[in-house]
DNA sequence: TCTCTATATTGATAATGATCAATATAGAGA
DNA sequence: TCTCTATATTGATCATTATCAATATAGAGA
């Protein structure tokens, strides 16, 4: 089962959590490596992956003395997935400022023929 | 100039606040319309709306005595554009998921043909 | 100008969040 | 079992959030 879009959106509000995610992408990560990048003490890190584990954007798995972090990125499908409906409205925004612009190209380009 | 990510996903992670971005979807609509459906008090939907407004969600005019709401889908655009990345890896993952079905159907059809 | 209606602002409270230092736990290997 | 390393948990502090009741403001019309 999917984690509400309360704790997805919430966990995503931190730009230490998204800039841990953005290093997740690249493959999976010790706590001790997504510590590094930061000014933050080891335990403030063990929070942000707490969150982050609750809201379903990461899984941790046990492999000798680490707990390796890796990127679940169906729950962001999830995002996707609410932003539906809104897309319509900006995509025909959008369209219609294309619409615009090729209009006033016309004018521009057409020298006054019939 | 857009809002940053933080605000918006902030903005994002209340349910009121994307009920009233569900609502407005509909149209424009006044701080009286978006406060009906809740059991909240007016001055806590106007709280929402500041943030909603700061996040570059939605964006308020003057008529009369209203103040008439109404939705700013480009800036959810942003949320697009930031999970591009994380697309790629879900679609990925799909990818897989429907070549191992695939796989199996045809293991399951083919009856010991060479 | 007075009043009505719609909305905003203020001040208070209780809950949550980010952060740290200190400490606890748990696995690997000597 | 002892120790080392990696990570988690605890307890504290300070900032922010959601909410309300009460009050202020601002436009429209009598």
């Amino acid at each position: 089962m999917q984690p509400s879009l309360d704790l997805i959106f919430a966990a995503l509000a931190n730009p230490t959590r998204r800039a841990m995610l953005d290093r997740l992408t690249l493959g999976e990560a010790s706590v001790g490596d997504l510590t590094a990048p930061f000014a933050l003490s080891q335990p403030t890190i063990s929070s942000h992956l707490k969150i982050l584990e609750a809201a379903g954007l990461v899984t941790r798995r046990q492999q000798a003395n680490l707990r390796p972090v890796r990127l679940h990125p169906e729950t962001v499908a999830a995002i996707d997935g609410w932003i539906g409906p809104y897309r319509a409205l900006w995509q025909h925004r959008l369209e219609q400022l294309e619409t615009c612009a090729s209009t006033l190209h016309r004018k521009d380009t057409d020298h006054g023929n019939p």
